[in-house]
DNA sequence: GCCTTGTATAAAT
DNA sequence: TATACAAGGC
């Protein structure tokens, strides 16, 4: 929801600006807002759970836009459900839910129109739709975190940490967690519209002398936010009105007042107030990912006043352990499971442009954020814009491409921006760097976020020690960062006692790393890398003079989508231009006192550490509480996990690293289909699945598989070779036919379904109610646990789930959700027939043979990825439509045996047989290719559905 | 008349 | 999540 009407509220300090005006910043983004959106582009597939992309390519055309706008994007995304929102989802699930039946009863009426715009309605951004999105980003070197509560506060966290110095968002909110510079409604063309902390209180208005960050805060949780609904009256113009007449500085005082203020008739109630101050915790303290020293952390340090036992509500802590893995995307956040094995410290991001590669990554040890004088004002800076693609260029220039030949430099540089010689960025920055480097390291205690956080955080400090010796990548990372400080030092010395104790009981496995000397030797001698997003020189600094808002003579012309085009607010922004220069002037001072007011009045050393130790307790007592729904989960798994993971970790890692792959790639791959198309031979595509990553591709013809017959496949394939623009014509193209194909289905699924609805229905819900449940987890284990992990588990959930709710992709779920078979099950199916057929020369026909087959080889394949790529083949596709088959089968054999699923299953094959006789082979083909990526990578060269995108858009780029 | 609240509706192609 | 608009209260 955010805060009713905020945006117009400040529509004062609305400032038109382009994100490219801050170049050589970090931006972070709300990446919901773009999965949201994008995902309308194929909400129909989405919920009838076809594989879609287009969601992703949506995505990346803003990641895109922004890389060559010499920016360092990070994507932010949600992550579990504070407590107190829990209901909100359920009832939004609800909502959902309903839509998605309507669909089906619209498509039943012949409606299509209307059952496309409740299947609109019905989205729900799943963890692996997030997932694929992060697959693709990784692989242009993009950074990805996954907040452990809602994503407002990491972006947050990142902006107040000094590592993104703008927040890109839709979402009001952000402003009340204390982003700097926030940036909404912004366009593919960068264009947006900035609101800027410092700015805030030209609206409000209250005298100066009084105004603080607080007043704006508590002044839109009173007009109603996610977490108070307001006194009912009460908006944004009555609750600044009180701000402006109060002088009361404790908010509890201040509430009892509010009638007076406001003169009118409101009850507050002490449950009200507090609520109020819950909610003005939430806003201050929700847990946060620090990707720096791997550790969840609130987004402010604790205040002396606050009760931090009490403060569940804004988010429980768990394992920092678990808080990693969430926030690198390896863990499903609603179920919990595995569902990706992303290693930071050895990825490599094969399809990021040189200069966008690793180095500038917040997850690589080296990396810095800008120091506070750097972040604390992140603008447009007209300097940088003559030399814009130094932007983290310095890294790789000193370190890693000392000498790269000046042709092939000039030439990559060229399509984003002016070229740049190497010569150039060496002298830029190998001279500055040492000093620089200094400077940045005091600046960093002194006054970066970081710093400050690290000095007067006392849960954060105390617990850090535990992390330092565990979980964090233990190795350098702090000290790096943190290097010139004794007292970190200290700090693993002391902390590591006080929160010992509290975290064993959560931790067992920090054990294994817990000794410091280990952490000395062990961790690599890294030389601090730095690039232009993490630091700057202090020359440089100033002439960034970052402390300006929006350039001012930049005068852009935009038509918002929002807030009309009104002549108004471009003549505001220039006089406003003028007036923030003198006003952010003295917020920006002002803010500094106040932090600085903030650090001082935090407890001291000692206190902290007490303080945090109680933290500790409580936090164990937390997630022994609301979280234990996590860990038990862990708990319930790890025993049969660890096998699983460990197993996994080498599949879906092959199946990260991606090969090598070119614009060519796509002309050879077409071959490779046509000749597939009509041979389906299998090693001889194989190979040349190997040698291709276009999943685009793979999956444009395998959308005309599904369909249609051969005619359909070359002219998509003629069309993908030829064309510039292969994936627009080819998901048009098919949009016809597939698309609407698959609706039928839908429609007439849903009635089967509808007639077995009522057990059906009851079987959904409790699903539902246990999103992260753990009942559902024994089962399955025992049945498939090779299948779930690695990339088995992705294709399946990604293509089975999308229409049911993304919390409930509890397996147990899934298989209910399965039960829609939608056409991709039916191509699943079928293919699985012909697969099999033509592989493995199985009988013919009936799906369920071929089924039981794959259940049963499944595992022997997973386990050696050594296959030949002829076992792997045929493994790979029934992993694919394991999903609801092998779950409903494996239900019933593992004795649950209910009628339903019996029905399921029948619906299943029935439709499976009428499917598979339209069934062309060559589906198989391009199934192989995006279910093969382990095995091939075994060869090594694996292609990756992610990668085809940024293939083809690296070609679109070129061209 | 200002303010809040409720409802409808878009979002992408 | 947002905006737009209409209705009703103070
Ligand atoms: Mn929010």
């Amino acid at each position: 929801m955010g805060i009713q009407g905020l945006l117009p509220f400040l529509k004062k300090i609305h400032t038109q600006v382009n994100i490219a005006q801050f170049q050589g910043c970090t931006v972070a983004i709300d990446a919901y807002c773009w999965l949201h959106k994008g995902a309308f582009s194929c909400a129909d597939k989405l919920a009838l759970g076809e594989k879609t992309q287009q969601y992703v390519y949506y995505c990346m055309k803003y990641v895109d836009y922004l890389l060559r706008s010499g920016l360092k994007p990070i994507l932010v995304f949600d992550g579990c459900h504070l407590p107190s929102k829990k209901g909100v989802e359920t009832s939004r699930r609800e909502r959902r839910e309903l839509n998605r039946k309507k669909a089906a009863q619209l498509l039943r009426e012949g409606k299509r129109a209307e059952a496309r715009d409740c299947l609109q309605k019905c989205i729900d951004i799943s963890p692996q739709m997030a997932l694929e999105l992060m697959k693709a980003c990784r692989a242009r070197g993009v950074d990805c975190i996954v907040a452990p509560y809602e994503a407002d506060a990491q972006l947050a966290y990142l902006n107040k940490a000094g590592i993104a110095q703008i927040i890109i968002t839709e979402d009001s909110d952000l402003l009340l967690f204390g982003c700097d510079k926030v940036i909404f409604k912004m366009d593919f063309f960068g264009n947006g519209v900035l609101i800027e902390q410092s700015r805030l209180n030209e609206v409000l208005e209250i005298q100066d002398a009084f105004y603080t960050f607080d007043k704006f805060r508590y002044m839109c949780i009173l007009s109603g936010c996610d977490y108070l609904p307001s006194l009912h009256g009460v908006g944004l113009a009555k609750a600044c009105k009180v701000f402006k007449l109060a002088r009361q500085t404790d908010i509890r005082q201040l509430l009892k007042k509010l009638p007076t203020y406001l003169k009118m008739n409101v009850v507050v109630t002490n449950d009200y107030i507090e609520g109020f101050i819950r909610a003005d915790n939430t806003f201050l303290y929700q847990l946060s990912f620090d990707p720096l020293t791997h550790k969840l952390c609130p987004l402010n340090p604790y205040s002396p006043e606050v009760e931090i036992e009490e403060l569940r509500y804004a988010g429980p802590y768990f394992s920092h352990e678990r808080a990693l893995q969430i926030a690198l995307g390896n863990v499903d956040i609603h179920t919990h499971e595995k569902i990706a094995d992303f290693d930071p410290e050895t990825f490599v991001p094969k399809y990021a442009k040189k200069q966008e590669k690793e180095i500038l990554s917040i997850w690589k040890r080296g990396y810095r954020p800008r120091s506070k004088t750097d972040t604390t004002s992140a603008a447009p800076s007209s300097e940088i814009s003559s030399r814009p693609f130094l932007a983290g260029k310095e890294m790789e220039v000193k370190n890693n491409l000392p000498k790269r030949s000046p042709v092939k430099r000039a030439k990559e540089v060229e399509e984003t921006t002016d070229v740049r010689t190497n010569t150039e960025l060496a002298d830029l920055y190998s001279a500055p760097k040492s000093k620089r480097r200094r400077m940045n390291s005091d600046e960093d205690l002194a006054t970066s976020p970081k710093a400050k956080s690290k000095d007067v955080n006392p849960f954060d400090t105390d617990e850090e020690s535990d992390d330092q010796k565990t979980s964090r990548r233990g190795k350098t990372a702090k000290k790096q960062v943190l290097s010139p400080s004794k007292s970190s030092n200290q700090f693993d010395d002391v902390k590591v006692k006080s929160t010992h104790e509290a975290f064993t009981i959560i931790e067992q496995e920090f054990k294994v790393d817990l000794n410091p000397e280990e952490k000395e030797n062990g961790k690599k001698r890294v030389t601090p890398k730095k690039n232009k997003f993490a630091v700057s020189a202090l020359a440089k600094r100033a002439k960034f003079s970052l402390d300006a808002p929006a350039l001012p003579n930049v005068k852009i012309e935009v038509k918002s989508r929002y807030f009309g085009a009104s002549s108004s607010s471009a003549a505001a922004s220039t006089s406003s231009a003028d007036e923030s220069k003198t006003s952010i002037n003295s917020t920006s001072t002002r803010d500094k006192t106040s932090a600085a007011e903030r650090i001082s009045s935090t407890p001291s050393p000692n206190e902290r550490r007490k303080r945090a130790s109680g933290m500790n307790d409580a936090s164990t007592s937390a997630a022994e509480g609301a979280c234990e729904e996590l860990e038990s989960v862990e708990d319930d798994k790890q025993p049969s996990a660890s096998p699983e993971l460990h197993h996994s970790g080498t599949s879906s890692l092959s199946k990260f690293s991606y090969g090598s792959a070119s614009g060519k790639s796509l002309s050879t791959k077409t071959k490779d289909i046509k000749l597939t198309g009509s041979s389906g031979k299998g090693s001889q595509f194989k190979k040349s699945s190997n040698s291709s990553p276009g999943s685009a591709f793979n999956w444009s013809s395998f959308m005309f598989a599904k369909s249609s017959s051969s005619p359909n496949i070359s002219s998509s394939v003629s069309v993908s070779a030829g064309s510039s623009r292969p994936f627009k014509r080819v998901m048009s193209d098919s949009k016809s036919t597939e698309s609407q194909d698959s609706l039928q289905k839908f429609a007439s699924i849903t009635e089967q379904e509808d007639s077995s609805q009522n057990d059906h229905l009851g079987l959904t819900e409790d699903a539902d109610k246990n999103s992260v449940c753990t009942d559902s987890k024994p089962n399955d284990s025992q049945g498939g646990e090779g299948e779930r992990l690695s990339d088995v588990s992705w294709s399946q959930q990604s293509s089975s789930t999308a229409g049911v709710d993304a919390s409930q992709r509890s397996n147990l779920y899934s298989i209910d959700s399965d039960c829609f078979p939608t056409s991709q099950d039916f191509v699943d199916l079928t293919d699985c027939e012909t697969d099999s057929q033509s592989v493995k020369n199985r009988g013919d026909g009936d799906f369920a043979s071929p089924l039981s087959a794959s259940q049963g080889s499944l595992t022997v394949t997973l386990k050696s990825p050594k296959s030949t790529p002829r076992t792997t083949s045929t493994t790979s596709t029934k992993k694919c439509r394991a999903s609801g088959l092998s779950r409903g089968k494996k239900k019933t054999s593992s004795g649950d045996g209910d009628e339903k699923q019996q029905k399921i299953r029948d619906m299943f094959s029935r439709f499976a047989h009428q499917k598979g006789k339209k069934l062309e082979p060559v589906r198989r083909t391009n199934f192989e290719e995006n279910e093969e990526d382990p095995s091939a990578s075994e060869h090594g060269t694996p292609s990756n559905p992610l990668l085809a995108y940024s293939t083809e858009t690296h070609r679109k780029l070129l061209l």
